[in-house]
DNA sequence: GATGGTAAAGGACAATTGTCACAAAATTGC
DNA sequence: GCAATTTTGTGACAATTGTCCTTTACCATC
């Protein structure tokens, strides 16, 4: 189970049995079901979580009421609060499991320590920030550049078998659009 | 002149002269005109931009020939086009002066040396790839969850005194609306 | 298999935004 | 300073999307 987190390091940044062993040991492992929270707003965000299986969604509750989907998390994505989480502040999206869920997370402390300790580690944060951060660039440009229909075929790439998976009212909600719209996009 | 960039690497890791020295050693200045291009779809990105003064924009061109802004890059900003830096692949993002402008550039070969050799570089890219991130997930929120009013808004806090250095319709394009929608939000 | 709850589709209408056209204002280059 | 270009604002209309509502379909659970 474990070695996914080992696979997925290892695509950035090749271990020794001794180092994954070590980074390991800074994880810890936790089951949700279905439903369940992992960050509401309001809260502290002490972790990072690392999806071993299932799928989670992260979203952001306006003042109108209505949700807004940032993304979400299936099978060896990482999912927080990323700003809550750097900078050890309140969390102002909410994180929950669209299914039964299992995660290896890691605090800010242990993270920051492993870094310090393993250079590669801080190799692999950072390559993996980078990448993400690419991701969204890339979310941006489609919802600036992109009509509605153009940004559903551009998540079904992203995301294949999703739609199997979560209601379309969700999917409406990352896409930016009400769910009458998607529905009539579709038809 | 390169005290801009000892200031900036310094709000999140502090350095010695030499070290400050070593560093500089790996970036090159370089002036542009207003107009010009520094990246242009299509090139080979090798280089990455931390802007001295003056002011860049980045952009996509779809495939109706519209351009959408990414981002405006004033002073203490870093351009480029991600992806092809990062992946060493062809732009597809343009950047160009929208005022004359002065950089320091790096090549990522030397910012990888630079991580390897100095590993407050890869602390420091590694928060700073973290806010680009952060700032990326609020944008997307903002895209998605407000309107184009509240977007504007939300721009001029992030880029104040941008208005009076930018054509109205590139402001447009970075909110992802025609000019006449922005012109009829604010009249 | 019935039942309650959730999800999805679609119609009617309102609001927003885009498109096109034109004129006024501002800026730029000579 | 003047002409040319670019930028901006506005009106008319079309297209898209949102809102509200009803109906139907699909499940989970007992």
């Amino acid at each position: 189970m474990s070695d996914k987190l080992r696979q997925h390091i290892e695509e950035i940044t090749k271990l020794t049995d001794e180092e994954f062993e070590y980074i390991l040991s800074y994880f810890t492992y936790r089951k949700f079901k279905k439903n369940h929270y992992v960050i509401q707003e309001g809260d502290y965000v002490k972790n990072d979580y690392f999806v071993l299986s299932g799928l989670l969604k992260s979203s952001h509750t306006d003042k109108k009421g209505k949700t807004h989907v940032v993304l979400f998390a299936t099978e060896n994505w990482w999912v927080s609060d990323p700003e809550a989480y750097h900078n050890q502040t309140k969390a102002s999206l909410n994180v929950d499991c669209l299914e039964d869920s299992e995660t290896l997370y890691i605090s800010l402390e242990n993270r920051e320590k492993l870094c310090n300790e393993i250079q590669k580690m801080e190799y692999f944060f950072r390559k993996k920030t980078t990448t993400g951060y690419v991701a969204s660039q890339k979310r941006i440009l489609s919802l600036i550049g992109f009509n509605a229909k153009e940004r559903y075929e551009y998540l079904l790439q992203q995301y294949p078998g999703l739609l199997q998976r979560v209601p379309k009212s969700l999917i409406a909600s990352y896409l930016g659009v009400t769910r009458e719209t998607l529905s009539r996009l579709t038809s």
